[in-house]
DNA sequence: AATTTTTATGTGTGCGTTCACATTTAACTT
DNA sequence: AAGTTAAATGTGAACGCACACATAAAAATT
């Protein structure tokens, strides 16, 4: 119907060839003020809007994202972003986007650093990572400034304007959920544990905004101090050790009804205690990884809160992708919602981070 | 990096022209055996995929979508997916999306079909729509063959292999999950009511799944008959007589606690109720309507489940442009999550939904 | 063998941009 | 006023593909 209105059109209108059109869109210079303004006003007036398909096929330029992560290989979690990230590359490729993938050790911030410098070298027109560690990721911000490249953050955020966009959870409010799921079905507070466990000890503000989380949703709610018991255990990979530290808490505080972990490794609990022991306690954690998912639907770990990292990853790029290619503006935080994952409806989540992925 | 394979590429290795070549593509015959043969194997070779961006602009053609919908002025559920149609409409409309709109009385077969084929008059190239009434669909469907327009669905799916995809919930899921949500914090089956509230009694499938899902969670949690109560009410609009009938049924069904309503008009109960009668109930329902979300937020409404009906919308248009712009092949079937929302994370849910509107 | 018909193949223009380059016009110099 | 420099404007090729049209080759007809 309406037919598209191009730069020719406006040329016309405006009494210009469409070089000069092109130079005032694209504020090139070299155009005198009267010519500027009479084509302004005509794209003004025809409410011109440029045709990307056109105009990504003739820019005709490659844009590469780096992409840094924590070895995948070392935690399956990070393989989920890093798919995201691939599918959405895929996607835009005809527009011509490159992925590079650069990978540090997760519990090593000078590896982190190492890696990401040599990101930079290769002169990427965006960087994406997840900034989990803060010094070194605020080093990493000041080299990109220099070197005008574009950085996106996922999964964590630094706050601050430096970075165009974060895509992920809100820490504390997942926190502040974690406290009404342990919650649900109870007119008093209960005896609740909330345990990172883990040795990253390094991104702890994630860690500790989901502890203010959980602690003023009791507060909030019964009005009067939370009878919540917070702990830190590093050595997950002993079963032995992590089950005796369990019980240790459990003597000290008789009537622990619910356990909040505040990481994937929810089902590491599961695996640690007796079958009796798990079944009077209610369990909330996060990541449907695999193991997580096991127990869900053995009813042994009540309620996941599902961070969509596939979705993270591909929506990551396309952040990058609307910003460069498509000019269009982000909103710099954009937080995903706080899925409440039950075995009744995890099979739909994970279908859709299938979509995002591969 | 890897550099592009054109046509033009394709043509030289085959020792053809770009026009046999494009022919061998898309199947417009005249070409001669050998060369056919001789143009797919060096397309095998060089892992031809032919560039989107500049076919569409070559191909300059426009794909009608025509979105046939209940008035959304009756009924204020049905303009989410409207404005998620319209987004992605306006995200596709480079590649020359446009669509058209028609609305039909949500209370009246008829004047459904009398307006769905109207739609059908003005020759889109695919029509969207929720099949509420079946057999006014079937219908429909049938004709749309004829004519080679393409259907989508939303929102509620017919079984089949007649219309492209299916967007929307798994109905049967989502009441099996409501079980789920009345139940939490309990170890015995409490006595529940199952709500139809309103006179949409076409569309009975729907309804009936969502009774099955919440029927079999229930005897299959505690392996005997559900304590569950099934009612239909349909002047919803009349709180005194909506009051009457609620406790009409707990007199008959002493010590009820919780209500499923298998629609968005949950709020309906609270408004209809008093406070104290509201107080020890667990209501669960359906969609973040206004309305509902201010009960929620009181926790009059204990639950809610999130249809994502702007999404929904979106990707109704994104399979149509999918498959017939981009050539891809879709899922018959795309069932969206079931989102669990209390008041602790429906702030996000909202976000993703505006944005997935306008 | 010449002619017509059918089938196969090649060529060139257009889609709406971007951008380098050529050309024109205006603004300074001396 | 002529010459030089700078600023403003116009022109045309390219991006990769689709398709109409022209041309060439093969097949069928006389």
């Amino acid at each position: 119907m309406g037919k598209r209105i191009r730069i020719k059109d406006i040329a016309e209108r405006a009494g210009v060839s469409t070089g000069t059109v092109d130079r005032v869109i694209h504020n090139r210079g070299n155009v005198s003020p009267k010519a500027r303004a009479k084509v302004l006003a005509v794209m003004e007036q025809l409410d011109y809007e440029p045709n990307i398909i056109a105009s990504t096929l003739a820019y005709n330029r490659i844009t590469k994202i780096a992409a840094v992560f924590p070895d995948p290989s070392t935690d399956i979690y990070w393989s989920y972003p890093l798919q995201g990230i691939e599918k959405a590359v895929k996607a835009y490729r005809h527009y011509g986007v490159e992925l590079q993938r650069f990978y540090f050790d997760l519990f090593d911030p000078t590896s982190f650093s190492k890696i990401a410098f040599e990101a930079l070298e290769s002169n990427p027109d965006a960087l994406l990572f997840p900034p989990l560690f803060l010094k070194e990721s605020e080093q990493l911000l000041d080299a990109s400034r220099d070197k005008n490249i574009m950085i996106s953050f996922i999964n964590t955020d630094i706050e601050g304007r430096r970075a165009l966009c974060y895509v992920g959870q809100d820490s504390y409010q997942s926190g502040v959920l974690a406290g009404k799921l342990l919650n649900i079905g109870y007119r008093r507070p209960l005896r609740t544990l909330v345990l990172h466990l883990g040795k990253e000890t390094t991104n702890a503000k994630h860690l500790l905004d989901k502890e203010r989380g959980i602690k003023d949703y009791f507060s909030n709610t019964y009005k009067g101090e939370a009878p919540i018991i917070m702990a830190h255990f590093e050595d997950f990979e002993d079963e032995a050790k992590l089950r005796d530290f369990l019980l240790e808490i459990n003597q000290k505080h008789p009537g622990l009804s619910g356990i909040f972990v505040t990481n994937s490794r929810a089902y590491k609990l599961v695996k640690a205690l007796k079958e009796e022991e798990v079944d009077h306690l209610r369990i909330v954690g996060f990541d449907l990884i695999p193991k997580n998912l096991e127990y869900l639907d053995q009813r042994k770990i009540s309620f996941l809160i599902n961070q969509n990292p596939a979705q993270q990853g591909y929506l990551g790029v396309m952040n990058i992708v609307n910003k460069l290619i498509f000019k269009k503006d982000i909103d710099r935080i954009q937080h995903l919602p706080l899925d409440i994952v039950v075995s009744e409806n995890a099979k739909y989540y994970l279908e859709r981070e299938y979509q995002f992925a591969i």
